[in-house]
DNA sequence: CGTGTATATACGCCGCTGTGTATATTCGAG
DNA sequence: CTCGAATATACACAGCGGCGTATATACACG
């Protein structure tokens, strides 16, 4: 399980942008094609097109071969992934620390720090 | 008005990183000091103390001071905002465009869409 | 096949971010 | 008031991210 470190990191990455949370916005009511979106904005097509690859390596979209155009559309597992990731630090907020320790250690400090907290001096 | 554009830029950026989280985490179970806090992590004071900055102005984390020290505390609301957001693209995707219409006004297309531009740093 | 459209990659620029070390500031303790 | 601990800021520096323009690839359609 594990909710893999790194991809929460892209994940969060990914949505710290207004452009690419609008794509999501946008691909999540319709399908459209990378260059349709390219239209709704006032930056390159290049531009998009590597947005839209930053949302995909997130996992957060998924494209599909449509004759010769890419359908994006949105991929909500990423999605949801992120949102239960949010849940886990309200829950550990709201003194659910039992339950959650498990979770807990799903992801330590990188580098060194480990999540023992209580026991230390 | 709402989410505030940019706040939500800040908020999902300083999740971004692995220490920042792990830093929400620590402080959600328990309140710590800066000091205490950078006694966790392999890297200087100094860049724990800018990563508590970063969560800071996400408003994703309070200090109050303590005698000479700063209690950091995690500020759910924040969060919560994050998460709502997070929400809105799940319904968005569910089908509720109709209903989250008006939410989506919220944060249109950057640059064109809209004429205020000037909230961001 | 060749041509045009759709998408991806290459390369460069610039600003921001994460990190370090070093210094300044704040504030309780005595 | 002085001293030291806790915190913040200053400065530097490597790396990445977002953007652009230009070029390369893929693919439908004659």
């Amino acid at each position: 399980m594990v909710v893999d470190d790194g991809a929460v990191d892209q994940t969060f990455h990914a949505l710290a942008d207004r452009t690419r949370r609008d794509i999501l916005r946008r691909c999540a009511t319709g399908e459209l094609s990378v260059s349709r979106l390219a239209e709704a904005y006032p930056m390159s097509f290049a531009a998009v097109q590597k947005h839209v690859a930053v949302l995909e390596r997130a996992g957060l979209v998924t494209k599909e071969r449509r004759g010769r155009e890419q359908i994006v559309r949105t991929a909500p597992d990423a999605l949801a992934r992120a949102r239960q990731s949010l849940d886990e630090l309200e829950a550990l907020w709201r003194g659910r620390v039992d339950r959650m320790a498990a979770l807990l250690a799903e992801e330590p400090a990188p580098g060194q720090a480990e999540p023992r907290r209580g026991t230390e001096r």
